[in-house]
DNA sequence: CGATAGATTGAATATACTCAACGGTAGTGG
DNA sequence: CCACTACCGTTGAGTATATTCAATCTATCG
């Protein structure tokens, strides 16, 4: 099953990028693929990291789970990121689980392979490290947001990202590329799911977006900017 | 002036905890030492990132400012610890500003260096990548809290980190070992010094703390766990 | 001693949450 | 193919939490 993997899949990724065609087979020869079915779990938090994880189609939902049991959605990982890199931050269990938001494809290879490519890659550890870099600037981007903004705007801001992330031109405006639900929504942003049905409601009335269910179109993207800034327009 | 650095002093930190003595003199014969007054820069967001730091006494306050004019706090760094690693992470310039909370005094070495550092000291990197690890985490429990905790419970563990990290015991209980305000607190935690100060109160009126300009010392550590959970005892 | 930054507290207000009821859509199984 | 069910979504009414506005007080420093 490996074997059909075509090359020229992940060739092009950040973290392989500067790599030679043999040592991308080399790599591919070293990984399982796996399918995970919509609300499936990848990994859990706590468990072993005995594996990291290449996506390679639809998008995985990173999740936390409280002491108190509610759940606060982290982030959604596109494709083409790697996830459950755990090990490399010299942690043995996942700090976070990790949901497919849609059906999902996965590479994945054994942890201890990790500190190997490290060292026998050009570029593997500095692409990586490079997006670990990103996903703390956008972290810290995300803790500033909730010290400040108000409500509509951290949903603006969210749905923006989701749309820039994963979107794809519809026939109206853009779409975000996976299932996503009002609940879903606030457990990003720290609402409750009403406060997010109302504002939908109120920006579709106002012509920003159009959504059914589990499906959201920004139609006027700039408009959710200008929500999302600093001025209440 | 660095001639005088005794060896002793970064040997048992985590990044050099690993080093032969020969290469910790190494390390320190290439540094330069700096003292910052209380509320001077260390270093400054969206500066060239041409040095990284390691804290050898005094706490920083890594700060980020907003579009809008606000600031947030994100974290304080307690001694002991790398900081201004932006590079390491792939960044050109620092992400957020450094500021001195209390007097500090740093060892600097040009960004330069690191991709050696990283090379030739075995454990270098390991440690500093999981120092990042922890980073992370934090940022992600922060983020849970700031998404689903009322604001005395945040305040409540915000100052309990404080303490965990510099506290120095005092009589009649623990004290935050730098100046620390109101306001601060309010910046730290999404909210206004208004309500931490009505907090404050309230918990002083209980006997959880004690606290005098700047300064806030906790008497009932107990106490202010419970008041950072899931029950609001 | 005056100036400034920090801290306290009351009153009014607003934002977003909770509670509650209901409508709609998709999937399942007889 | 239809009924049933579970989940998603909407909307109104009442309320609580924390903010905003405002006034006052108190340390600390030069």
């Amino acid at each position: 099953m490996v074997r059909k993997l075509d090359e020229s899949l992940i060739a092009p990724l950040p973290p392989f990028r500067r790599l030679e065609r043999t040592q991308i087979r080399e790599i591919l020869d070293q990984a399982t693929s796996r399918r995970h079915d919509e609300g499936s779990e990848v990994f859990r938090s706590g468990e072993e990291a005995d594996r990291f994880f290449l996506l390679l189609d639809g998008v995985v939902r990173v999740v936390r789970i409280l002491p108190g049991g509610d759940q606060v959605i982290l982030r959604h990982i596109p494709p083409g990121q790697l996830i459950g890199i755990a090990s490399a931050l010299g942690r043995s269990t996942y700090p976070a689980s990790a949901l497919a938001a849609s059906e999902a494809l996965t590479l994945a290879w054994p942890t201890r392979l990790w500190a190997g490519f490290v060292q026998r890659y050009e570029g593997f550890a500095t692409e990586t490290w490079a997006t670990v870099g990103r996903r703390l600037d956008q972290l810290h981007d995300d803790m500033a947001a909730m010290a400040t903004q108000a409500v509509e705007q951290r949903v603006a801001a969210c749905v923006l990202r989701m749309v820039n992330q994963t979107g794809r031109p519809v026939e109206g405006g853009i779409e975000i590329a996976f299932p996503i639900t009002r609940s879903n929504i606030a457990e990003m942003t720290g609402t409750t799911l009403h406060t997010v049905s109302r504002l939908l409601s109120a920006w579709e009335k106002d012509g920003v977006v159009e959504s059914r269910r589990k499906h959201i179109v920004v139609t006027a993207p700039h408009r959710l900017v200008l929500l999302s800034g600093a001025s209440g327009g």
